[in-house]
DNA sequence: AGCACGCCGACT
DNA sequence: GTCGGCGTGCTC
């Protein structure tokens, strides 16, 4: 700890605030002082802007020009373990203070005092005159008493019109209050009965429950086949960590997954907990923000910004789907939530359980070499048994020009429309068609502002950047050689395989499940249940379908093209393949139906195809490692990734060779670099991108190297450097 | 981030 | 003459 904790009226205090000033600023402490860590609104040039006292002022400004902060905000102190939180974080990802303060801020109202409203309570004069509408009213407060209703609610629940309660409230028999609008979220009961927990279950959920009992921090990867019940076995982590009065979060990586997550947590707690994520309403995410700074929000399920709230007491952190790419922020500020949460959890004392099915090689090898614990659920829950995996030989296959189901996959998707089971094909690519190419010179439609091709989509009869999500019709005339007529699309989309499974089973109900067929998250979430309830024969999805939704029915999985993903020079392309393939063959068979997964590929003696269908993920796993170990490459070897981007190509390229031509400071703790090269899609919304790439061994300070190397470089212009440590996509 | 200051072009 | 373009620099 340094320095002093509390601050007299005009003692001299650094403040950091979210404007993008790389220091701190010295503030003369407000009337009644301040603590160290409290939130506050402090004068910033003609601007109130939001700080956070972070500590004794620096001194090297003139104390004449001081001014004071003006006020303590009502909202509770950044604790100390936050502090050290941020700034470890920032650390590691090179990110300035602000935008950590400003990550840890995300919550409306901040400023504003707690917003009230009039709740209604028992008064003392029992009515004069009793009508069966009173009786009615006051037997809700009774039953209730320990909750607090507006009139609106209380009005509406003893079914009696406004006018009644009202009535009361004038002779005294209800006395009105004025309360925090923000209401603590409902108590959850760890020790309501839980669902019956298999001998393995439950020793798989004692040993979480062991490490949550020790207070101390600890990472255990949760290892469950899809359906083992790994969600009830950290619920149960989830509850001894209540028990001990500390707070939990669960992240997950898709808010479409929340509501279903939502009704099985309540269904073993009693009562809701908190949600947060980027569809909360501004009511909600205040609320949240305040209760868990509060400690009256036992439990967040949350997106990986829920890491920033600022928590009482946690407990416990739960990253489910640990391996999912959407934990890697690729905007602004880059990080990736599982591994601050495991930073989070060692600053506050708490356990972390990474969950999943098909971890990442990080954590495999994390656990591997005994940094992390290791806990693995073998037994699928009830009679469900995984499913058959085989690869069709695409080689073998008599396939029609421009169809991708091969005979073998239509046999067996017609043996399970026969039984009156589902089936369910599975291509990672949006739209219609990848590529429009034009037959008569070959030339294929690319967007006006990113180097990538259009991919057409048939349902709203437009060409489509999947980067920047500019649209164009699809041209009548080549735009190159201008022959009429001979545009042509060329690949399979998820819409075009819809057309084909149509014309293969006229009479079957077809869904098809891609995230830009769907409005909102509430739309997909719906059609979702219905499928699942048995209202398609057929359905067709890419990555979302991937994402542990549970389908009674499903008894087989189609993969279209086995083969994407696995070629490329992306280093993670076979473990992502792995994932994939493992996750959606999980899909199938998870009731009492066993089921089956085909996987239709031109290259079925590939390792990554020989592994998954050889079930031996160990064997993938180790192999997978030796390559990266030799490669010197994470986890084995570290990496950076810097983007430069700028709308003029000459000037961020002179950047990019200006810094390789100084990298002293790299060389100086060994680390390669490579570049700078176009990025793989080198233009953005008409933004140019150049890429650098940093490699060191394991172990170098490489945060300290980047930023020496980077620091001297002033940004002219509309030219920006984004570091990011860890790059997911080094391509 | 905002918001000032400041130094050149095309208007009432 | 002055209105206004956005480059540069500061905010305790």
């Amino acid at each position: 700890m340094s320095g002093q904790d509390f601050f007299h009226q005009g003692d001299r205090v650094a403040v950091l605030t979210a404007q993008p000033l790389d220091r701190l600023l010295d503030y003369r402490a407000p009337e009644g002082g301040c603590f160290r860590g409290a939130f506050v609104e402090v004068p910033l040039g003609p601007r109130k802007v939001l700080g956070v006292i972070w500590g004794n002022g620096g001194g090297d400004f003139d104390s004449a020009k001081l001014r004071s902060v003006i006020r303590v905000l009502d909202v509770a102190p950044m604790r100390e373990e936050m502090r050290q939180f941020l700034g470890k974080a920032g650390d590691y990802t090179l990110t300035p203070m602000h935008a950590m303060l400003r990550l840890a801020t995300r919550a409306p109202g901040l400023s504003d005092p707690p917003s009230m409203r009039k709740i209604l309570r028992l008064g003392d004069n029992p009515p004069e005159r009793m009508t069966d509408a009173r009786t009615k009213v006051l037997a809700v407060m009774e039953e209730f008493g320990g909750l607090a209703f507006t009139s609106r609610e209380l009005a509406e629940m003893a079914d009696v019109t406004p006018s009644v309660v009202k009535g009361l409230v004038k002779q005294g028999a209800l006395r009105e209050e004025e309360t925090p609008r923000d209401l603590p979220y409902p108590h959850l009961d760890p020790d309501l009965p839980s669902k019956d927990l298999t001998q393995d279950q439950a020793a798989a959920a004692a040993a979480l429950a062991e490490g949550v009992q020790s207070g101390a921090y600890g990472t255990t990867l949760l290892k469950g086949v899809t359906g083992s019940g790994k969600t009830e076995v950290y619920l149960e982590a989830v509850a001894a960590c209540l028990r001990k009065g500390r707070q939990a979060l669960v992240l997950l990586p898709e808010i479409a997954l929340t509501a279903e997550f939502l009704k099985r947590v309540e269904q073993r707690f009693g009562a809701t907990p908190a949600e947060w994520h980027s569809g909360a309403t501004m009511t909600e995410r205040r609320r949240v923000w305040r209760m868990v700074g509060q400690g009256n929000a036992q439990l967040v399920i949350g997106a990986r910004s829920a890491l920033f709230l600022p928590f009482r007491d946690l407990g416990l952190i739960i990253v489910d789907e640990e391996h999912d790419g959407s934990y890697k922020q690729d905007e602004g500020v880059l990080y990736n939530a599982r591994d601050m949460a495991v930073l989070r959890a060692a600053m506050c004392s708490a356990q972390v359980v990474l969950a999943s099915a098909t971890p990442s090689l990080e954590t495999w090898a994390n656990a591997e070499a005994g940094k992390y614990k290791r806990v693995d659920l073998t037994a699928r829950f009830g009679t469900a048994v995984l499913p058959q995996m085989r690869a069709v030989d695409m080689r073998a296959e008599d396939l029609a020009p421009a169809t991708w189901i091969s005979p073998t996959l239509k046999q067996a998707m017609r043996l399970r429309m026969e039984r009156g089971e589902q089936s369910l094909l599975f291509l990672n690519r949006r739209g219609f068609a990848p590529v429009t190419i034009c037959r008569a010179c070959g030339s294929q439609v690319a967007c006006d502002h990113c180097d990538a091709r259009m991919v057409e989509h048939r349902f709203m009869k437009r060409l489509m950047c999947h980067q920047c999500g500019e649209t164009k019709p699809v041209p009548e005339t080549c735009p190159s050689c201008q022959v009429e007529g001979k545009m042509a699309p060329v690949g399979p989309g998820i819409e075009r395989l819809g057309e084909e499974a149509a014309a293969l089973f006229p009479q079957a109900r077809i869904a098809v499940l891609s995230s830009d067929l769907f409005g909102s998250a509430r739309a997909l979430k719906a059609r979702i249940e219905d499928i699942a309830a048995g209202e398609a024969d057929i359905i067709l999805g890419t990555q979302l379908v991937a994402k542990g939704h549970n389908f009674p029915l499903l008894t087989l999985v189609g993969v279209i093209d086995a083969d994407l993903g696995l070629q490329g020079s992306d280093l993670r392309a076979g473990e992502r393949s792995f994932q994939l393939m493992r996750q959606v063959a999980g899909r199938a068979g998870r009731a009492e139906r066993a089921g089956e997964a085909l996987m239709q590929t031109f290259q079925p003696e590939h390792p990554v195809i020989r592994a998954i269908l050889s079930g031996d993920e160990e064997k993938f796993w180790r192999a997978e490692a030796e390559q990266r170990r030799q490669a010197g490459v994470p986890p084995f070897g570290r990496m950076a990734g810097i983007i430069l981007s700028g709308s003029d190509l000459a000037q961020v390229f002179d950047l990019g060779n200006a810094l390789a031509r100084n990298d002293g400071p790299l060389r100086q703790v060994g680390a390669q670099l490579f570049g700078p090269a176009p990025a793989p899609i080198a233009r953005v919304r008409g933004r140019h991108r150049v890429r650098l790439l940093i490699k060191a061994d394991k172990g170098v300070p490489l945060q300290e190297a980047l930023a020496r190397w980077t620091a001297p470089f002033k940004m002219k212009g509309d030219l920006r450097l984004n570091i990011d440590i860890d790059p997911q996509n080094f391509f």
